[in-house]
DNA sequence: TGTACATCAGTGAACGCGCGTTCACTGATGTAC
DNA sequence: TGTACATCAGTGAACGCGCGTTCACTGATGTAC
């Protein structure tokens, strides 16, 4: 194994340790000492890796950003196996929330407190997140020959609700989480539908 | 003055310091020795009305539920005197964040870093919040004569719009703020319109 | 391939610092007579 | 009203602790010949 391959092993392993660590409380209130504690290595070793804790928090917003892509271009996909978008999707993030909770808690968790670097940043992949989801929401349109008006608005609205849901579902357990998702279902079609009429409306009003 | 007086007045004091503490970096990260320099006290005096930092957070959870609930008694009787429901409450809300952004940072922004008891008592203040309007939106639509259907979907939805859209404000100067809110606006429109057809269709399907 | 030197990821000890918490105290306010 | 005692909000010094950061180091890996 080369020197660089055993440098990228110790740096996985610190953004590791630092996601395990942030379960239990947040990225705020996470001392360099217990990532590299939890780590295995020497207190001085971060700094051969990240300048600092800010530093180490901005690569793990990357990693959040990079598994939320993965994650809607697997969303994709299924969707164009089955039917349902909403249901596919809505599946998709649970999953997703469910399976990396520590990431998700990092993604909303951090939107607030911190420097405004870290904001920036986080509030860039939610931009990102919206912005896909317009571009979905277009191509399904014009599929379905029907309109949304702006379909960027509808999408920060689903944006909204499923984040929200999903930082409900970090604190639900299991079987709760099913009631949920069909709640946050009918949500999503409440704005579907809401935005296709107000548009027929405007249509109408322009004629 | 009496002691009592003088006690309650630092205690007040001890409040104010974290609240404009937590301006700048949120609640978590922030010292017990932080918040008695601030409010310019001996480090000891704090335990003469919190047991630790986690009650002193809890006393602010509660300082905020009370400021929402007196900014939505502030909302209906706006509601009342002029027309339109949706534009009153998004402005009177955004009002709230924009003078008491502090609060609106604590509400969302620890919702999920921290203590579990932290964690519950902040969902419960968004599920008061959550209930009122569903009372409110039922109300409504006796009144207007229709329907939306199971309301406290609708609510839950516009909750998450409305509150997303308020931490998008903290960071938004003023000027692209009512840009911000003619979205918001649009936004609970759309839910507000798919909840009142979805129901309908329902109603339809019944009979 | 073998050798000599350079690189550099990881180390362990040390530093000064701000932290939370404790304690015996002070002195103004409250109370009982 | 005046006096003697009790209460208790706020103090300041002290504690031990974990923190972030620095430094000279070690020794395995990489490189040039």
């Amino acid at each position: 194994m080369t020197r660089r391959e055993r440098k990228a092993q110790t740096r996985r392993t610190l953004i590791e340790a630092a996601l395990c660590l942030i379960e239990g409380g947040g990225f705020a209130g996470l001392s360099l000492r217990e990532v590299t504690r939890q780590a295995g290595v020497a207190p001085a070793t971060f700094y051969r890796h990240f300048s600092d804790m800010e530093d180490l928090g901005l690569a793990l917003i990357d990693e959040v950003g990079l598994m939320l892509r993965q994650l809607m271009r697997k969303a994709r996909k299924r969707i164009s196996e089955t039917g349902s978008v909403t249901r596919t999707s809505v599946n998709v993030f649970m999953e997703f929330v469910q399976s990396n909770g520590n990431l998700f808690r990092l993604l909303l968790g951090e939107r607030i407190g911190n420097t405004p670097s870290f904001r920036s940043a986080l509030q860039a992949e939610l931009n990102r997140f919206t912005e896909e989801l317009t571009e979905d929401l277009e191509r399904q349109a014009v599929r379905l020959k029907t309109s949304l008006g702006d379909p960027s608005i509808a999408a920060e609205a689903i944006v909204a609700v499923v984040f929200s849901a999903g930082v409900e579902a970090l604190d639900t357990p299991g079987h709760r989480c099913q009631q949920l998702m069909e709640r946050l279902i009918l949500e999503i079609r409440m704005i579907l539908t809401g935005a296709a009429v107000m548009a027929k409306k405007n249509q109408a009003k322009i004629e």
